[in-house]
DNA sequence: TTGAAAGCGTTACCAG
DNA sequence: CTGGTAACGCTTTCAA
């Protein structure tokens, strides 16, 4: 820089103002630095800006499980890019950061702790977590993908799970199932409980306690043996809300265990519109998440953030999709 | 640090010793400097040292057509966990950057120039492409997985895919097939000249120009067209080998408007393990990539780079699955 | 084994 | 509108 300012000859400090478009700069002047930028090479050294602003124009976006997310998750891919055109279009880098081990999430955390980013997104991470822990210490401004507990300090994007539970078991009593039971998991989670309450809604006056099954886990393992058990308690039942996509494959492997047929005896619908869905025979009828733009929910939280705003967390409606499995 | 060294009773040279274990510093000062450490709570600040060392101690992973890429190839998951996993051990950040658009090819560009990264992994980048421009113009340290022509000074991760059709080939042959062809596709690159090269190594003296059929492109059309042509230069084929998966699909299509099945009447196989792969009814058989190993082998191309040494490009063998199409 | 001091390349304030 | 100057927080000689 002190090269362009002697060529062009003006100020280090006239340079760094036509840089930056900051304060006054005569046109005269301005010609001369770029001509005198054009011809000595020259690019800005970003550690020297970085450390007098005290900026770096990254945001982090924080990604645990990949093994699970990034091989599996269509989600995923979504996300990212709805994030990356946001933090993008606000001339900042997005740096995405993979926890893949436990040494990934010390290295991440000293990283966000670092001053690397001037906040973070986060994907999918649990509560109880290292990553979050740093983040809240040292008041990055961020936002969750997803909405874990007990992090009231951090916004989040989340999704309507209460208005698509209620559209799915709507439909599926539309279509003449006349028994619908429902698989329900992490009752103890906010997405668990708004799905349980939907089904409910829909239902009304018909909802039968009886008809719901619960496991702690959204897992295939927790479909199979939910399922068994309202097989047990209802023999005819003829419709199924599974709390998630893995939940609704484990519960048409235990059907066809069973002898049932889907969708013909018993019309099954999942959650999440994961890889599982298409993977299910028969695919899934299922609630579609509006990946990209959670993605970009998300990066305007932390955006509004950098602004010296104190955002409010975001819930956005999803749609269903209908496949063969109700 | 100042505050460090204040409570320590050290200077901030000794401070600045002791956290990177360079130099000499006493037993009794470096305790007294930990527990100042802790109790000020102090975190290093890296613009800082990042301006007076030169290095950012991060690695660029520039990731093209997202779209594609992310929400469709399982490989690219693969690669980089892979990469992440050697720089991570070599206590470097990665840092993804998702070009999807023009303007991000700019913005990737500039960053890459920026000096906020010491050297970086491209993934699947065409030859004529701006972030690779910029790459080789500022001689950043860096690797392709894959290998793009007319960039003899950036190394590159490939596969062989000469042994890899010759496997295929073979296994075709030995599975009954009499009449096989191929549908070749960039026969101006390596991959797709080497390709056909394994083939013809193969069949031997068997070898019929005759039935190969090419095209530039490795897309789904191509594998239509092509194998439409084929059909009509040989129709008693009974083995396909495509040089894609893609086109492979397209092969299937077309194999299927004729009225012919697979893999009864012809066994078809594919290459690259993509999404098409298991899409494909019946699901491909065809040539797995080693996608972490690969990702792994970009990264310490790079690394090594950093350490001043210049490394040769690495191919990598393959494996060959085998699912129902032959 | 330690301390002092000289940068690293910017930005931002303040006179002029 | 512009130039000078003081930070920004660290590493790294060089003496002691």
């Amino acid at each position: 820089m002190h090269d362009v300012a002697a060529h062009a000859g003006v100020s280090r400090g006239t340079v760094s103002r036509a840089l930056n478009g900051t304060g006054y700069v005569s046109a005269e002047a301005r010609a001369r630095i770029e001509a005198a930028i054009a011809e000595v090479g020259y690019v800005r050294n970003n550690a020297a800006r970085n450390l007098v602003m005290r900026k770096t124009w990254a945001i982090g976006f924080v990604v645990h499980e990949p093994h699970q997310l990034f091989l599996e998750d269509p989600n995923i891919g979504g996300i990212l890019l709805g994030t990356n055109a946001v933090v993008a279009e606000a001339d900042h880098q997005l740096v995405v950061l993979v926890v893949d081990s436990d040494d990934d999430a010390a290295r991440v955390s000293s990283y966000l702790r670092g001053g690397f980013v001037d906040g973070a997104v986060l994907v999918s991470a649990r509560s109880h977590d290292q990553v979050a822990d740093a983040v809240e210490e040292i008041r990055l401004p961020a936002a969750f993908v997803g909405h874990p507990e007990g992090r009231p300090a951090i916004p989040y994007v989340g999704i309507d799970n209460r208005a698509a539970a209620r559209t799915l078991t709507t439909r599926l009593r539309d279509t003449g199932r006349r028994r619908i039971g429902m698989l329900a998991s992490a009752l103890d989670r906010d997405s668990g409980a708004d799905r349980l309450a939907g089904f409910r809604d829909a239902l009304g006056p018909r909802f039968d306690e009886h008809l719901v099954v619960a496991d702690p886990l959204y897992s295939y393992h927790a479909g199979v043996s939910t399922m068994t058990e309202l097989l047990r308690r209802a023999p005819d039942v003829d419709g199924v809300f599974a709390a998630s996509d893995a939940v609704a494959a484990g519960a048409i492997e235990a059907l066809r265990s069973a002898g049932r047929t889907v969708p013909d005896d018993v019309g099954v619908v999942g959650f999440d519109d994961s890889a599982w869905a298409l993977r299910c025979n028969p695919p899934l009828s299922t609630v579609h998440q509006p990946a990209a733009e959670m993605g970009r929910a998300a990066a305007r939280l932390v955006l509004e953030q950098l602004e010296g705003r104190t955002p409010e967390s975001v819930t956005l409606p999803t749609d269903v999709v209908w496949r063969d499995s109700a």
